[in-house]
RNA sequence: GCCGGUGUGGUGGAACGGUAGACACCGGGGACUUAAAAUCCCCUGGGAGCGAUCCCGUGCCGGUUCGAGUCCGGCCACCGGCACCA
């Protein structure tokens, strides 16, 4: 009978739809295991073939927890609020929530047609106002507990979305949604305060099970630096502080920048004699986005102030003070200290300016660049009390001096900024607050949650930057809940962030009206066993989400600090370059193709693109091969973490595979007992497949599958040796499986399905194989195989060995000193013998013992270097000659055939 | 510039410091077939040789080791993240 794999998916996915299999019972006796996936964004073009990958990884490791026990929480959800529905309803005239609707629906549907072991009586859907009732609830505590909190500032503008942008959204001065430039714009705007959570996002990494790269770029997101302020007087009665990580330089300070937003300068503006030329520079440097104001190797610019002085703490020595918009306002106090020997960017502002530049640690030559040692043994010059220590000697004592002096403290600063929670658009979760004039902001009382958008005629953005809400006034006009008097209510909307803050809790109990979840859901399921997802989400969700983790921690609404105990990473689905420059054969081609597109030609693999018609639709592969075909594709198609290359030749190998699986149904004998002949096979087959699942190595956990199914198709196989190939079948292949299952007879016989059967284990003397090759090196090199039997003791195999004919001839006229077999408890073993070729052949005497030979060696090497380099010779340089020679002989054939 | 990662056949990719290239794709040959598809079997890193065999081969240069794709030092190339953060 033919592999019909239409017929049997959709016969599975029915009855699994009516039997619900996958359905996670809140608090059974069974160990928990929650498993878990970045939940989807539903576009509208539907499901790509990146998301089958991270779905149907952590799909298999949640089927083999089942198998192996567990009471598994599998969920997934829609993170649907967000600018692309809300564009996509602007152009169409469709409201954003019916768009929602039809793109979960679709997503639904090729989600289910995937197969995966969803517990779809779970669905998280954050535009649900039963949802986002909890992400405003969740807001509201933030806001009483003083962590939401309204500011004006310069916010990232986004030109053609007209909404403001976090500093995480903006990816090289561009908008990263739509690509358009982001300029600077003066707004009120809700911020939240991740930057009180700083050090705990740090910190608490460490007891984490998450893959050392998203560690590392957590922390360089934060940025945590220790450093120390320094109090500079001026001739004004304004002191004024600076932050430094090199308060060992302080010595070197020839002048102080300030930037040019800071409001000191305002203050300031009948101290400043050439006030008209600060403030000219002052509009000149708001114009600039801060792109363009952080755009590399630019010239510096700025301003001298006039009149103005400041005293160096250290020295008593008087500098000038400049204003230039390489300083951030944001970063530190707002004003640094020059120290031009030591700092590249000081370097270039004092060169330009004439400033003077000063040593004072040794090491560089600074009238060329400046010294920006990472030695922390340089040594100080010209800085009095510290000349002579070490750069790791003067840190410390410039910080213990400064503040006895009491005009330096410790401080430790950061890279994260507060998180800019305002968005000026519709589709997104209404702020919970309202403006009174009287009680100022006042959130909604918690009986009136959901705050639901209301319904609007034209979600369009406005240019004058406010949310389309702000045009519903008798939405906006309301009452205040505190003093009942008139008040306005916000028109702000959440960012999409908000929502995907924490789902992952909501799934624990999804139909909860009274609270977010309730305690019991909470403490069975929490925390997260497993999270994977994407790496672009390292910086953003998955800080913030730690951070409102962290903070429900805080209030007492759950009781981990962390909110996922391991986070892995896949790499992406790229498609085929169509631009390629390998596509083609003629030189003539490949250069047009470079001169067309440039650099762009010269990747084989590219991001899929509409435009480059290089899309891979889920739907279309499904519908070609199936969808076990499309699961075990995805799963081989290379290592897990690493960027892979769709091949539509190479998923017809995963096809093959499956349909060869099923053929062995017609092979096999009906005896039901497992094969002698193939029981090594499938025990090291049961290791290897759960070792790799376990690790997120499928691709050779299928490799092994399909090593096993080719020995059953070479030793023949019965119902019994099958079973276990299905067993490990199921979770990668779950409809297939259970069909074979059912077909060969154990759903009868046993009265379940495939995957509920336990995980099957192997007995470690089964993987033995009862003969076994081994390699027999001499020296080092291999010099032959031989096969002995399993049970071969280490003299039999060295006597095997010796007999063998090419090993003998190595050791002609050689005497053996030393065998040495290496032990493969699982492999091969493999025989080591170590004859007198390599010494003699360069140095051992005729009759020398090599030993002897070996100890004068080492000896002579060790007293000069003349002997090594013999070796060198005749060891490294003449293998080294004959690529050369070879390399050379190589260019002759070519030109020879080609020209 | 800083941080992280990766370099292995025609291709995707395997290899606790111990037989480099598992498993697959492509390609070649054969069987079955009127034929094609499907399926099954064999070959498939490069070079020399009729052959047994031998030599070379994991980005480059060196080191450690009996033995290095793997460990160490120094380069080169590519990918990802951050970047006037004082």
């Amino acid at each position: 009978m033919r592999y019909d794999f239409a017929a049997i998916e959709k016969k599975w996915q029915d009855r699994w739809e009516v039997s619900k299999p996958y359905a996670a019972v809140t608090g059974s006796d069974k160990p928990k295991f929650y498993g878990l996936i970045e939940f989807p964004y539903p576009s509208a073009a539907g499901l790509h073939v990146g998301h089958p990958r991270p779905f149907t990884a952590i799909d298999i490791v949640t089927r083999k927890k089942r198998m192996e026990g567990y009471n598994v929480l599998y969920p997934i959800g829609f993170d649907a609020f967000g600018l692309p529905t809300e564009n996509f309803a602007i152009k169409n005239h469709i409201h954003p929530a019916i768009v929602t609707k039809q793109n979960i629906e679709n997503f639904t549907r090729q989600l289910k047609m995937l197969g995966y072991g969803f517990d779809w009586d779970r669905v998280v859907d954050t535009t649900d106002p039963k949802y986002y009732k909890w992400t405003q609830w969740i807001f509201l505590q933030m806001f009483k507990k003083g962590l939401a909190y309204k500011t004006t500032m310069p916010i990232n503008w986004c030109t053609s979305c007209k909404c403001g942008l976090a500093n995480e959204e903006v990816v090289e001065g561009v908008c990263e949604r739509c690509g358009s430039p982001v300029v600077r714009k003066e707004k009120s705007q809700w911020m939240l305060r991740i930057t009180k959570y700083a050090d705990r996002l740090i910190d608490d990494l460490d007891d984490l099970d998450f893959i050392e790269r998203v560690k590392v770029q957590q922390k360089n997101w934060i940025g945590r630096s220790t450093g120390c302020e320094v109090t500079f007087k001026t001739n004004t009665p304004d002191d004024i502080t600076v932050y430094t990580t090199r308060a060992d330089t302080l010595f070197g300070v020839s002048y102080v920048v300030i930037s040019p937003e800071h409001p000191l300068l305002g203050k300031w503006r009948e101290n400043i004699k050439n006030w008209d030329e600060v403030k000219a520079y002052q509009e000149a440097a708001s114009r600039k986005s801060d792109f363009e104001r952080g755009e590399l190797n630019k010239d510096k610019t700025g301003v001298r102030l006039e009149g103005i002085e400041v005293i160096n703490p250290a020295t008593g020595a008087v500098v000038p003070m400049f204003t230039s918009d390489y300083v951030l306002m944001g970063y530190g106090t707002g004003i640094v200290m020059g120290v031009p020997g030591h700092d590249q960017r000081d370097w270039e502002f004092a060169t330009k300016f004439g400033l003077p530049i000063v040593e004072v640690v040794k090491g560089g030559d600074i009238t060329k660049e400046a010294f920006v040692s990472k030695d922390e043994d340089a040594i100080m010059v010209n800085s009095g009390f510290l000349n002579g220590m070490t750069v790791k000697e003067a840190i410390p004592a410039m910080k213990k001096y400064a503040e006895e002096q009491g005009w330096g403290k410790e401080k430790v600063n950061y890279k994260l900024r507060d998180w800019v929670f305002s968005r000026q658009r519709y589709w997104g979760e209404p702020i919970p607050l309202v403006n009174c004039e009287k009680c100022g902001w006042v959130p909604i009382p918690e009986s009136e949650l959901p705050l639901v958008l209301p319904q609007v005629e034209s979600y369009e953005p406005t240019d004058d930057g406010e949310s389309p809400l702000s045009k519903m006034t008798e939405w906006v006009n309301t009452t205040c809940p505190c003093c009942g008097g008139p008040a306005k209510r916000e028109t702000d909307t959440m960012p999409n962030w908000a929502g995907s803050c924490w789902y992952f809790l909501r799934y624990m109990d999804p139909h909860n009206d009274d609270a977010p979840f309730s305690k019991e859901a909470e403490e069975y399921w929490g925390p997260v066993d497993w999270y994977n997802g994407g790496m672009e989400h390292t910086t953003l969700h998955l800080l913030y989400s730690r951070f409102w983790h962290k903070f429900l921690y805080d209030i007492g609404v759950v009781h981990t600090k962390e909110p996922y105990l391991k986070r892995t990473s896949h790499g992406m689905i790229l498609g085929k370059n169509p631009h390629y420059v390998g596509n083609v054969e003629t030189e003539e081609e490949k250069q047009a193709l470079i001169e067309r597109y440039g650099n762009e030609a010269l990747r084989p693999s590219v991001k899929m693109s509409k435009s480059l018609g290089n899309v891979v639709n889920p739907d279309d592969v499904v519908k070609a091969y199936g969808a076990d075909t499309m699961r075990v594709y995805i799963m081989f198609i290379g290592d897990f973490e690493k960027t892979a290359t769709w091949s539509d030749e190479a998923v017809k190998g995963s096809k093959r595979f499956l349909d060869r699986c099923w053929n062995l149904m017609e092979q096999a004998s009906d005896d039901e007992a497992v094969t002698k002949k193939n029981e090594p096979i499938i025990h090291k087959s049961i290791k290897k497949v759960s070792e790799d699942i376990d690790t997120l190595k499928m691709n050779t956990a299928i490799a092994q599958l399909m090593t096993m199914v080719n020995e059953f198709y070479t030793n023949g196989c019965t119902k019994g040796d099958l079973m276990y190939l299905v067993e490990m079948l199921s979770p990668f292949a779950p409809h297939i499986a259970e069909e074979m299952w059912e077909q060969l007879g154990f759903a009868e016989k046993y009265g379940r399905m495939a995957m509920q059967m336990p995980w099957p284990e192997y007995d470690e003397a089964k993987t033995v194989d009862a003969e076994r090759e081994m390699a027999v090196q001499v020296n080092g090199k291999l010099r032959s195989t031989i096969i002995v039997p399993a049970d071969a003791d280490e003299q039999f195999i060295i006597d095997t060995a010796c007999k063998d004919e090419k090993i003998q001839r190595q050791l002609q006229g050689m005497q053996i000193v030393k065998t040495k077999p290496i032990h493969w408890p699982l492999k091969r073993r493999k025989a080591y013998l170590e004859g007198g070729k390599y010494m003699s052949e360069i140095y051992v005497k005729e009759n020398e013992s090599l030993d002897n030979a070996l100890k004068r060696f080492k000896r002579s090497c060790a007293k000069s270097g003349v002997l090594a380099d013999l070796r060198k010779k005749e060891y490294y340089q003449s293998p080294s000659v004959k690529r050369r020679k070879k390399s050379e002989a190589a260019r002759k054939n070519k030109n020879k055939r080609f020209y």
